[in-house]
DNA sequence: GGTTAGCACTCTCGGCATGAGAGTGCCAGT
DNA sequence: ACTGGCACTCTCATGCCGAGAGTGCTAACC
């Protein structure tokens, strides 16, 4: 247990470099704020701290610097979650009001207003359902041979794919196909829809419900993912060095990211979870840290996550992310789904 | 006009220097390549084409380094284009075909490949067509009130929001209701279909006519952009630093990227654009360079273009746009759109 | 016993000089 | 026209030095 005097220090080293990026000493400690003892007493009260493994040294003669464990004790016990001003609330509202586009313009929309609003990277991904059923199938034709297939799916996913169809076919054929089609596959999942293509006779329609499947199977499996804010987490001064730019660009990039997410989730939507360096399953992210929240509701819900360096706002950041989340929650409840 | 002696000095300049990324000396030069002169005669020559401007001199001691104007030299009238390996466009082809997903996927996958490929970033747009007319509209339910409007536009493109609808309306009415509106838009244009809002008698009609007017020109004035390869380019050495490499960064990852490739479009598809540095409009842009190609038809188009340092593999770059552009079109037009 | 002043010690960092190395440019000779 | 030779320039790595920033420890103090 720490003594009520580590404690508040603990939490001044936090802030203090948060703030800076820079070791901090027991001087800048006691002249910045405006404690009534000596740096020599200061410097006791950290040389202790340390001991119990909540900070660390870079070197001997450098300030002190907060451990993963020293974070994880901030954050549970010692941090005050600094809210929305009002100001930032509304616009953040705003913009997200603002944007008409399609869902996925507005989760990169999303994304993109909570990385400016926290200066870190930004990882949304697309609502989606558990097994989710088919709404809609509709067969465009396109060229003379050649249509469109258009799902939709009951957590609001549109996927289409491009067939080849026999030369005679015209579209008020493709659209009683589609009718048939729809017969066998709306309302249903995935899973259900695979079990009855066997057992269709005409083996056009079984094809086409092959497709159906291969659509609905890929949305549930791939989650895709929706990076924003890159140059805002680049200029942190952790990644300053190209060699740090590069690898860190490098494990954004790449397509490890819907993973990296999966393993953090947190269980309950509303909920938000916070990973703090060595706490990340991957050891590859062991001086990242993530704030993930789920957002929206049961039959359709997504993935918001901060990612950044460990040495990260999380009193800013947690209440952030906890009402962007929630403010998706609300527009993918009311108006999408 | 250059002799034959500096000609193909000025090619082994640029060549040595592509390769390494060094400043290339006099007597590398005769070292590598069995030149029949001594260093001395070399730097002679080098002298001189560096008074014309086809090289330069980063300082006193340094070798020399290839201009603009020397890049632009090369790609006209020194280079030998590098054809793609029977192999390598095996395997381009090949991953290409593989491919299944939407035509998003599928663009994300190509702009992927060629990046792999040529070892830069690489830019493409969605194809699109000039006034593309709508072939189909869907309204689906997804819930109690709300409903999906679906848009397929013939050049492929599928564009969807969601909708409020009253409280009482059930799936039936929608299709009917969406059957009616497509009576009004399609095979009609964007602006066409302008025109005939405003004398539309049915209030609800005539907003949901409106709708499909904004997701047409949406998809026409928003040239969806997709980078690929920013990991490729930023391992080349001339983003050593952290900053050069947050100032790429930060150009590719705006959304400027699109009006970049716009003053850039080469007229006709097929056609391959070379812009070495300063050539660049955006004098942002000045020690880029892009390889720019249009790919498909006339209804639908895009751009891919490569973008890299102006230190760039021209001889394997060209080649590898051209197949990748070639290949795409053939794609677009045999089976999308 | 907690606190503090003082001080030795350690480590980083910027500046500076130094020397090696790499190139060029030019001149004089072939 | 070519070349060997040489002076000159610029970069880069290295080592050194001193200033500065911190700590840790000890001895004294309240």
């Amino acid at each position: 247990m720490l003594t009520a005097r580590r404690e508040s220090l603990l939490g001044l080293v936090v802030d203090e470099y948060v703030e800076t990026a820079l070791p901090v000493s027991s001087r800048a400690l006691v002249a910045r704020h405006g404690l009534g003892v000596s740096p020599a007493t200061v410097r006791n009260e950290l040389a202790k701290l340390e001991d119990e493994g909540y900070i660390t040294h870079p070197h001997t003669s450098a300030g002190r610097v907060p451990s993963d464990r020293g974070y994880r004790y901030y954050v549970e016990a010692l941090m005050t979650e600094v809210p929305l001003q009002a100001e930032e609330a509304r616009t953040i509202a705003h913009q997200f009001h603002q944007a008409e586009g399609s869902l996925d313009d507005w989760l990169a929309l999303a994304a993109a207003v909570l990385a400016a609003s926290v200066a870190n990277a930004v990882v949304v991904t697309r609502p989606h359902g558990a097994a989710p059923r088919v709404r809609n199938v509709q067969l465009v034709q396109l060229r003379r041979d050649v249509a469109l297939m258009v799902v939709v799916l009951d957590d609001g996913a549109v996927r289409e794919r491009v067939l080849p169809v026999s030369d005679s076919t015209d579209q008020s054929e493709l659209h009683a196909l589609a009718e048939r089609l729809g017969e066998h596959v709306a309302g249903r999942s995935a899973a259900h829809i695979r079990r009855d293509v066997e057992s269709m006779e005409d083996e056009e329609l079984r094809a086409l419900a092959g497709t159906v499947v291969d659509l609905a199977e890929e949305h549930r499996s791939w989650h895709e993912t929706f990076l924003e804010g890159l140059p805002a987490l680049l200029a942190q001064p952790e990644f300053a060095s190209g060699e740090q730019m590069l690898e860190a660009v490098r494990r954004l990039e790449g397509y490890e990211v819907g993973r990296l997410l999966e393993s953090a989730e947190p269980a309950a939507p509303g909920d938000t979870r916070v990973l703090i360096g060595s706490e990340n399953p991957d050891h590859e992210m062991h001086d990242w840290s993530m704030v993930v929240a789920r957002y929206g509701g049961g039959d359709a819900a997504g993935t918001v996550a901060v990612v950044g360096p460990t040495r990260m706002h999380y009193e800013r950041t947690i209440p952030r992310v906890r009402f962007v989340a929630a403010l998706m929650g609300n527009l993918v409840n009311e108006t999408r789904s």
